[in-house]
DNA sequence: GGTTAGGTTTGATAAATATCAAAATTTGAG
DNA sequence: CTCAAATTTTGATATTTATCAAACCTAACC
């Protein structure tokens, strides 16, 4: 099982902004400590309040971020490739804040935190690149809480179809990539209140067919969600 | 004006364990480019959106991080010295995320982001440092996004409360340290509502009187508010 | 192709929270 | 000390959101 990271998975690892600035040598050695697995989909990954053993790495299908509290749940986020997650506990060497469950199928490389702790301690780039990341991860969180406390249910939803139109390339046709139930609990409401959601945002020109959202005006649309880039774009 | 940060207040800064770790020698010169002033109450240090020009280090006194909206205003935090804010922007070199007002007469030292910016590419130690600010940052927000997601207003009250008790040494009586106001816009609710929060959680034995809290049961109202670590422990 | 489980929608209702208005209280300035 | 301004509380009401139940749809499976 231990047999390291395969070196075809190497490029995608190494082309992630975390990496890129790292020694090959040292880079090597963070691999051979590491394995990658395959697992199918609704699979535990970690466990709110776990030890922080891994840092994970996702190299293909998608990962949920939940978290819960007294029989409720939440989705915080979901997370695609290629893309590192739980890298402030791995850091901190402090429990998960949060669980993580395969939503498909998914390749993932798990990186043991003691070495990324020791190289992060001895690997100047390897730390500035880590802050820069912890950096905007902090930023997305604080402006997901704004998104939450300034907005209503309707706003966070318009807001959130004109951040997917964007990200796919700007057409007026595109598909959720997430389950309806994933995406009402990843923007705070109820399955049923997001149903009603998406009918309330038809006057602004939202068409839903199952999966498939078209956006007939755009602009109407904006003059309704009001996005800023100090909520919305994720980018900066 | 600019005449550099007086010497006497060098230890409170360096106290910090985000300089702790650097060489007196380029403390010295960091503090050299950076300067002190003291600030009246409601006065606006920062308006989000702008240009991060300076890292904070408040020393005195107290400052809100509020967000804004479409005319819909928040409190997202509120600072106590002797610490940072805004570092993440900083780093980035990103706009400013929340807006920043003395709530009373505050000192406040502003040390220039460019040079906070080069210190960091050059310094190690200083680069570590911000590394694990940033990973409690990070994780501090989370907490509260959670916080928000799964509690009501009444159950995240009493966590609060719960947390003020443990903060102020466990004693059973204890002074709010925010305005009303402020506590019902930070815990993402109105005045109104969280007058009737308070009184919501006499029958768990919370007395309120003016800006005095008695808890008269602990157990009770923690059987409640059901704390727990990766929600309401800032510290890990 | 029928069946079943799970997701989605709809309608009815309940609970939580916000809004508005006014009274009560506190705070601060002169 | 007194008055004005601001905050806090209270009551009445409206809005938003959640809950519950049932119908509907979809997709995987035998």
């Amino acid at each position: 099982m231990f047999v390291g990271t395969p070196e075809s998975d190497y490029p995608d690892i190494k082309g992630l902004h975390l990496f890129s600035a790292m020694s090959d040598e040292r880079f090597k050695e963070l691999m051979r400590g590491s394995y990658v697995q395959t697992f199918p989909p609704q699979i535990d990954l970690i466990i709110e309040g776990d030890p922080s053993d891994f840092l994970h790495v996702i190299l293909s299908g998608s990962v949920e971020l939940s978290a819960a509290w007294n029989r409720r749940e939440t989705t915080m986020a979901t997370v695609r490739p290629v893309s590192t997650f739980i890298l402030a506990a791995t850091i901190r060497d402090a429990p998960y804040l949060m669980s993580a469950k395969t939503l498909e199928k998914s390749r993932i490389a798990l990186i043991p935190s003691q070495d990324v702790r020791q190289v992060f301690a001895t690997d100047h780039d390897f730390a500035r690149a880590i802050v820069t990341e912890l950096a905007q991860c902090y930023r997305s969180v604080v402006k997901s809480q704004k998104d939450l406390k300034l907005r209503t249910s309707l706003e966070r939803l318009a807001n959130y179809l004109l951040r997917q139109r964007s990200n796919l390339a700007g057409t007026d046709e595109f598909e959720l990539t997430l389950e309806k139930r994933k995406l009402a609990s990843f923007l705070g409401m109820t399955p049923e209140n997001l149903s009603r959601a998406f009918k309330g945002l038809r006057p602004y020109g939202v068409e839903v067919n199952g999966n498939r959202i078209r956006i007939t005006d755009q602009i109407d649309l904006m003059k309704f969600a009001k996005p800023t880039a100090l909520i919305d774009d994720y980018s900066s």
